[in-house]
DNA sequence: ACTGTTAAGTTATCACCGTCAACTTATGAT
DNA sequence: ATCATAAGTTGACGGTGATAACTTAACAGT
């Protein structure tokens, strides 16, 4: 398909690659590569807006190192797509806090969080995608040794779930079941905007809006006679 | 990792499909050898439960064919997956139309087609997974000339809705936002269940209802003053 | 300043993948 | 029997994740 050019592009590569080779790490600072690898498989993964962008190859030519010196970092290519993942994960967090900063109405802090966490989703699909829609082989959790439900995100909505409910705005009982309602909603919205983006879509902010109001109403409706 | 053995393996595999060689079709008949690769695919998927696992050659070989074989019958890849989850999409429609056969009230229908499209993601995870969670290059709808709209499942919901708006139950105005609003938070939990299975979710089939009560209710809340 | 250890890489290679160009062969109408 | 052609096969190419075996730069201890 790109025989011959494609072997000029990748003279005029391993050329820069050769003009520029990356200066090696001291003796204890392995971890500056762990760092830069990761960086690198970030910003491959919005520029090429697909996972399969993110080759090993492509990652260590970016960082100006061999292939394999990726694996001295990570396990396997898994290992570093969920470590790429576990931080876009906390920059949701962020978000999240950062949406909904400085606003007491409970109600309103999950209509806020509900509308940021849209918004993240639609502006890193792919971030997104591999969070929440891959197959991944091991959960973060495991990965990562953390019980899924302490993670900040879900512990925040639980609390402004349970702030809810002592304000009889939702019913009692498990908030956990209440917040995995919700995460779905949000969750189904993200996902189904950026899965299928060529259905006939009302305005994004207004349908989101609309589509959290009928959430906490439909969990309200609960606690009501 | 296996390269011994991987290779006794392959040399069986060989010596197998060279002892029973599929024999060719007729002069018309070249959609036969289409029909057996969509099931081997559609098979394929469900064993290996994950799409990685659906190469051309494991799909020819099951087949019992030469891998560019494949390539008489699909432009690439990509095409024979998407060929595979028409198939798929196709069969979410019938038992969506099953699980409501006989049913009168429209929210019933509501609420059972809900549940049958949750429990058939949870069935055929892989399957739901390359129809709803792929980037895929060019849409479904695109590649079969669809408006995505006309589709049955589409077009059934919407039937459904446009009923419950009749009967006061759900509010008037555009039915299509209602079933966007409707299909996210079913395709919401169904995906999450899938990706995320490790999460605390109480019984499926309960919390299913009643997330689905809760939309349902919330819908309602809007047509009433 | 020399040296041995070891962290931090590189080179070379493997098996597998999607894909294609060029060749072969079975089928069925003439 | 012949022959056009549909229905395949052989063999190869470049790209992928991964590994084993080698090299080299950095530092501690003398």
């Amino acid at each position: 398909m790109k025989s011959k050019i494609s072997h000029n592009v990748q003279y005029a590569i391993e050329n820069v690659k050769l003009a520029r080779p990356r200066k090696r790490a001291a003796k204890g600072d392995g971890l500056l590569l762990k760092r830069e690898i990761l960086d690198a498989a970030a910003e491959l993964l919005t520029q090429t807006g697909s996972e399969e962008g993110v080759s090993i190859r492509a990652v260590a030519e970016k960082v100006g190192v061999s292939t394999p010196a990726i694996y001295i970092h990570f396990r396997d290519k898994e290992s570093m797509i969920m470590a790429v993942c576990m931080e876009v994960f906390n920059e949701l967090d962020r978000r999240l806090e950062v949406a909904s900063s400085g606003v007491d109405d409970p109600v309103e802090v999950l209509r806020k969080q509900g509308i940021a966490y849209v918004r993240f989703a639609l502006e890193r699909p792919e971030h997104y995608r591999i969070v929440f829609m891959r197959r991944s082989a091991t959960p973060l959790s495991e990965v990562y040794d953390i019980d899924p439900v302490s993670t900040n995100v879900f512990q925040r909505l639980l609390a402004t779930v349970h702030q809810c409910q002592d304000m009889g705005i939702f019913p009692p009982g498990d908030g956990i079941q209440i917040v995995l309602a919700l995460w779905s909603v949000a969750h189904g919205l993200a996902s189904l905007l950026i899965t299928k983006p060529y259905l006939p879509w009302p305005d994004i902010e207004e349908f989101a809006d609309l589509i959290f109001k009928m959430a906490r109403l439909g969990m309200s409706a609960f606690s009501e006679p």
